[in-house]
DNA sequence: TTGACAATCTAACGGCGTTAGATGAAATCT
DNA sequence: AGATTTCATCTAACGCCGTTAGATTGTCAA
């Protein structure tokens, strides 16, 4: 007799699925099984796969929280991106499921709108500010896909050595014969595992908002 | 009595079923068959589906050729970095296979190697030069990952009307209430349909290079 | 000739997304 | 109250997928 399965309840056993097993371990199966019904049930509510993660997408971006209207349009946008990134990370996988959607649904559209809206009001024009957006956007959503496809170093409680690039393995198992040849690239990979990710994310977002100020008429 | 087939044998199959079918088209079974053998066969010559891609993703940069080492690092890294795009974007879907992998395979290493020697001797440390190599890369990224998944305006000689997104029709298919309700959304889909696809890739590199140049010592 | 090794084969396992069509439960209408 | 529609689920199955186990072939060296 339990309680039919809404929407809204398959976005959220979806979501919890996401968070162990990451975005290959979740599949329609599964899903289905964690709600107590069985899989062609799911696509009475969505009308398949990519509908659900396009939803899981826009889900994603309904945890976001614009900062205020006052600041100055770099600061806005640079809390906004930060904002976006801690969006995307709130789930295992997050920036991949974006990434993989084109969702025209309500969320995305309002935040974009939000972001469009800022620029022009701080006097850019239609061009640079749908350029300007896309730019952080790309950067944004790259950083963070690389961010949660590296296995985070040992503190993460129970990380089951699952999928997840662990790049002091990498580092270790380069050959001799590769450190030698490229030592600058060898150097590289130890030292990006080492680097905080939250400074990395800024550098890079900070040198991105700095430019875009060189080119906004304000 | 046909000859055996090599690795590299393998990585131009697969790199031509990739072209015909994107990744989604790329199945063990199907590259078995162009390479009239029986799938397990693959196997034999790489370790899984992973490392075939991994190998492809590599195979797409050994196509990048570097620009002349006595440019100044800002020019240099700007002609690096739309080689690049121009790599991903030699075959379909080249942003995704890329994106997918962290091989520590040679065309990776070697070019990686090239990058923070020519940033280290502009003067930047192994910080910043790291850094900056991993910005300017999730952005060109991020760009081609949603640039090819967008189907391109009709000239496209045989699309085949198989995945992607059709900027157009999403366009259209925005609810008047949507359209209503975020009116900067809906030009900004429209305008981004429109846009040239270099002008827009030129208009983020270029004022991330600019907000580098301000950080880089020389 | 005999062995070793490279490269392929056949057969199968378990899982996947998805479809077709029947079935039940709840709300709505007459 | 009974009939009808709509919502939500079910069972059964199709055609794929990546991958493994283990037998079999072809080729070259000792």
């Amino acid at each position: 007799m339990a309680m039919r399965v809404q929407r809204q309840d398959i976005i959220d056993a979806a979501m919890a699925l996401l968070d162990d097993g990451g975005v290959d371990g979740l599949t329609m199966r599964r899903l289905a099984a964690a709600l107590r019904i069985q899989a062609p049930s799911l696509y009475w509510h969505f009308a398949g796969k990519q509908a659900l993660l396009d939803a899981m997408a826009d889900a994603l971006l309904a945890e976001m929280v614009l900062p205020e209207e006052e600041m100055p349009w770099d600061g806005w946008l640079r809390a906004v991106a930060t904002e976006f990134r801690r969006a995307l990370k709130s789930r295992r996988d997050g920036a991949r499921v974006f990434a993989g959607t084109f969702p025209a649904l309500d969320n995305v559209l309002r935040i974009s709108d939000r972001i469009i809206a800022k620029l022009r009001a701080a006097g850019a024009d239609e061009r640079l500010a749908v350029r300007t957006l896309f730019t952080v956007q790309y950067f944004v959503l790259g950083f963070t896909i690389e961010e949660q496809a590296a296995t985070p170093p040992p503190g993460g409680h129970g990380h089951e050595e699952g999928e997840g690039v662990d790049l002091m393995q990498v580092a270790q198992r380069l050959t001799a014969e590769q450190a030698a040849r490229y030592p600058n690239a060898a150097i590289t990979v130890k030292l990006l595992a080492s680097d905080d990710d939250d400074a990395r994310f800024r550098f890079g977002l900070d040198r991105l908002i700095d430019g875009l100020k060189a080119v906004m008429p304000s």
